[in-house]
DNA sequence: GCGCTAATGCCACTGAGTGGCATAACTGTG
DNA sequence: CACAGTTATGCCACTCAGTGGCATTAGCGC
């Protein structure tokens, strides 16, 4: 059983849950300490299930599979961004920019100590991490579909196959990975705020993006075949 | 440039190489066909090496894991894609059309005979299964910084942060996807043409993507807090 | 034919993840 | 405070993906 003295924050709720709340806890803040300190593939599961003093079969009632625990912090957010877009009204301003409220609306909910620097190990970890890279991408696949669900049934496209819709859920994903890969390498711990920075960059580079051109100054590129024009 | 890469013409090469190629080829045929009929969690590695009469060792030679081997057909895509990308030449037009030209490329040149039949049995198993999903997404990230690494080496951005090229390439990787996703749902069996068609219309669709409004007409959202304008 | 090299097969092993079932712990009644 | 109902947990045995080591075989150059 586990000790009696440590909590987080304990909502009014039952005993029991406020139990297994704990556990999960200290399941996510030990593994991502001992991930961080021996690599992902030097702890496992049992090593960490002893840490925790729980049973490797209560391991997977709280989590999917081990790279799960380490990707929970994320999954937070996402989770939450769900929640805000249901919530959204939205006003006559482009869906794109309704999907960055409601992510940062998200991000401003999360308010759990010590959150952004879970992100951070957990982030840092599955840089080096296939395997958690990849469970990683595909909950945010998993996230996007649920979202365009939410998005069809709120509002009435035109065409029910349009493909904006989800193109536009994409753009948000991929402009969040790449504030979230600045963000997870600036110098000394950044905060929530650096990320809603990194983010606003994000979302602004992107419409950039499609037209970006490269000025054909010298091109150190053009050595290997010069006379190639027809 | 262009490498030659394992097609089916098994050229001049030496017979050791063509009998391993042959092997390759033939697990990842049988394993298409019988992850299709019992599914990927259905059928064991063993059973798979059985049937192509060969050690599970040498399948772990071929394939980096079981989900590796039924991702096959599309991870030629990308490689080729790559290539393609080595050899283009910059024009003055964007950089985004130019990836996707690259990917265009890539697309023609996958000639190999079943090669549409082999990535829409690999897409629909992908579908249905999680962590087919997931390693399929995880390879899509690796080729886009393999191909940021190219093309930071060939274009010289002014400067060298520049979230867009980056952004560019996830744009592609989205639209192909969602490309992809529509000629899988396709009626009977779609061809390479096809996809080609569904991928110029994702490509098409990309730039609205940013822009897309909800006309705000009747809106059955509205229903639950209509008097909510300060 | 005859070494040389590289692919293969075989075997034992680790570790993730699952199912079943008994037990312990919380909950809400009287 | 006992009692019954519920729910989390622990324990055990099991499947299967993936790895390392080493002997064997098969293509290759001479």
């Amino acid at each position: 059983m586990t000790a009696d003295l440590p909590s987080t924050d304990n909502g009014r709720l039952p005993l029991r849950e406020r139990k297994k709340l704990r556990t999960r806890q200290a399941l996510i803040d030990t593994a991502l300490e001992l991930f961080t300190t021996r690599g992902f593939n030097g702890v496992t599961l049992d090593e960490l299930c002893d840490a925790v003093d729980v049973s490797k079969r209560t391991f997977f009632r709280n989590f999917a599979s081990k790279e799960d625990v380490a990707m929970a912090p994320t999954q937070d957010l996402w989770r939450t961004f769900l929640d805000e877009l249901e919530g959204h009204e939205p006003d006559g301003r482009p869906v794109a920019e309704m999907l960055q409220q409601a992510l940062f609306a998200a991000l401003e909910r999360m308010t759990e100590e010590g959150w952004a620097r879970r992100v951070l190990l957990s982030r840092r970890l599955a840089e080096k991490t296939p395997s958690m890279d990849a469970h990683g991408l595909h909950f945010c696949h998993e996230t996007s579909r649920t979202a365009l669900d939410t998005l069809h049934r709120r509002l009435q496209f035109a065409a029910p196959d349009d493909l904006r819709p989800r193109l536009a859920l994409d753009l948000l994903i991929a402009a969040f990975h790449c504030a979230l890969d600045r963000w997870t390498s600036r110098p000394d711990t950044p905060t929530r705020s650096d990320l809603a920075t990194d983010m606003r960059n994000a979302f602004a580079a992107l419409p950039g993006s499609l037209t970006l051109t490269v000025d054909p100054r010298e091109g150190p590129f053009t050595l290997v075949r010069e006379n190639h024009s027809p």
